[in-house]
RNA sequence: GGACGGGUGGCGGAGCGGCCAAUCGCACCAGACUGUAAAUCUGGCGGACUGAGUCCUACGUGGGUUCAAAUCCUACCCCGUCCA
């Protein structure tokens, strides 16, 4: 198994698929966005087609590579950290079983985080007390849901800051359904460990990490470009579209970076230039915010993703995984 | 040529005698993060010294008034609008 991580723009997708036809692999995305359909040139999302074989379920396949937890949900669903681990796990089981080698690939640090380190097995969210809650915080404001927070979970509001109103939500949350809190849940509860059991061990043992860095300047000039390019590629027009189909402003889908944007340019609020640059500035935030994340990913090797070549940076790669198993 | 309005930190934009190294927003830097994570938040942000702090340089430029000036006066230089 490997892990290709990076913030975006760092060239972790070419670099993957190159891996992937040197070595058999299969990719798995840990992306949050690149999982909705309608919505690829603004994600960055590989290029590929829907292949079915004998079985109902298909494949995404990107240049000869199947390409897993890609293009499959609709824009007002949601998806989650959780469900991530839990699909991802079984299809890096079923990719082994077949001989492949699993290339978990993205840019969402949780997802990837809670992958490797396993994750307590907590309730989904729940849209009734969200809503509850969210009323709360219109009432009262955000100070009245941390004290209700420190109530049931003094630790829980020590760490989460007062203006959060994200993890204060979830905290009081997972409290609400399991009458337990949050803080207690995730540290005593059983670490549900996607790898596990016989060789499951063995395959993270085995794992490489490689996080794809590179010159701060050099990435943000790509990020620019990318942009550019995600604007003539069609970005537009598949927001047109999924506007189109009904979904709201505000669905999941829409939280992507740059989105928002483009909606505004199309309501005729903005400017071209003003969105192209908007979109730009919140990507490279995103960027950095990626970056802060991955510093602190342990047991990782950094692979200068700016200097080289795909197949050179590929062949690193798939070096570092060789003298791992040696070992 | 005349009448107004304006020139503030990387940008936008407050301040209009002392509480101003200068509210705030953005950019930028750093950080947090267990189910919306491309989310949601936090801190820093003129320079020097490790910090409470101390010093230096700063609100177009040069003079001046004042114990004290980004803030008042004056000359000049730019910019915008209007009148010629």
């Amino acid at each position: 198994m490997i892990f290709i991580f990076g913030p975006t723009c760092s060239g972790k997708t070419a670099v993957a698929l190159e891996l992937a036809n040197m070595i058999n692999g299969e990719i798995i995305s840990a992306d949050s966005r690149q999982v909705y359909r309608h919505l690829s040139a603004g994600t960055a999302k590989p290029e590929g087609k829907w292949r079915y074989g004998n079985c109902s379920c298909g494949a995404f396949i990107v240049d000869g590579v199947p390409y897993h937890l890609v293009d499959f949900l609709e824009p007002d669903e949601t998806f989650s950290a959780g469900e991530f681990v839990r699909r991802a796990t079984l299809l890096a089981g079923k990719i082994k079983k077949r001989g492949g080698v699993p290339i978990i690939t993205g840019g969402t640090g949780l997802y990837i985080r809670l992958f490797r380190n396993g994750v307590t097995p907590l309730p989904g969210r729940d849209e009734n007390v969200r809503s509850e809650l969210l009323g709360l915080e219109k009432k009262y404001g955000r100070p009245y849901l941390h004290k209700k927070l420190a109530a049931i979970d003094p630790v829980s509001a020590e760490r989460i800051h007062p203006n959060n109103i994200q993890r204060m939500i979830r905290a009081i949350e997972v409290h609400q359904i399991t009458g337990v809190p949050f803080s207690q849940v995730v540290q005593q509860g059983k670490i549900q460990h996607p790898h596990q059991g016989k060789n499951k061990m063995k395959g993270l043992k085995n794992a490489v990490a490689v996080c794809l860095s590179m010159d701060r300047e050099k990435l943000y000039k790509r990020i620019n470009n990318r942009v550019r390019q995600m604007l003539s590629n069609g970005m537009i027009d598949e927001t047109v579209a999924v506007v189109g189909m009904g979904s709201p402003d505000d669905c999941p889908a829409f939280k992507s970076v740059g989105y928002r944007h483009v909606i505004s340019y199309l309501k005729n609020k903005i400017s071209f230039n003003y969105m192209e640059e908007k979109i730009a500035q919140d990507t490279r935030n995103y960027a950095k915010r990626q970056i802060t994340w991955f510093k602190k990913e342990r047991d990782t090797n950094l692979v200068d993703g700016g200097s080289g070549n795909i197949r050179r940076l590929a062949e690193k790669i798939a070096a570092i995984r060789g003298d791992n198993r040696q070992v």
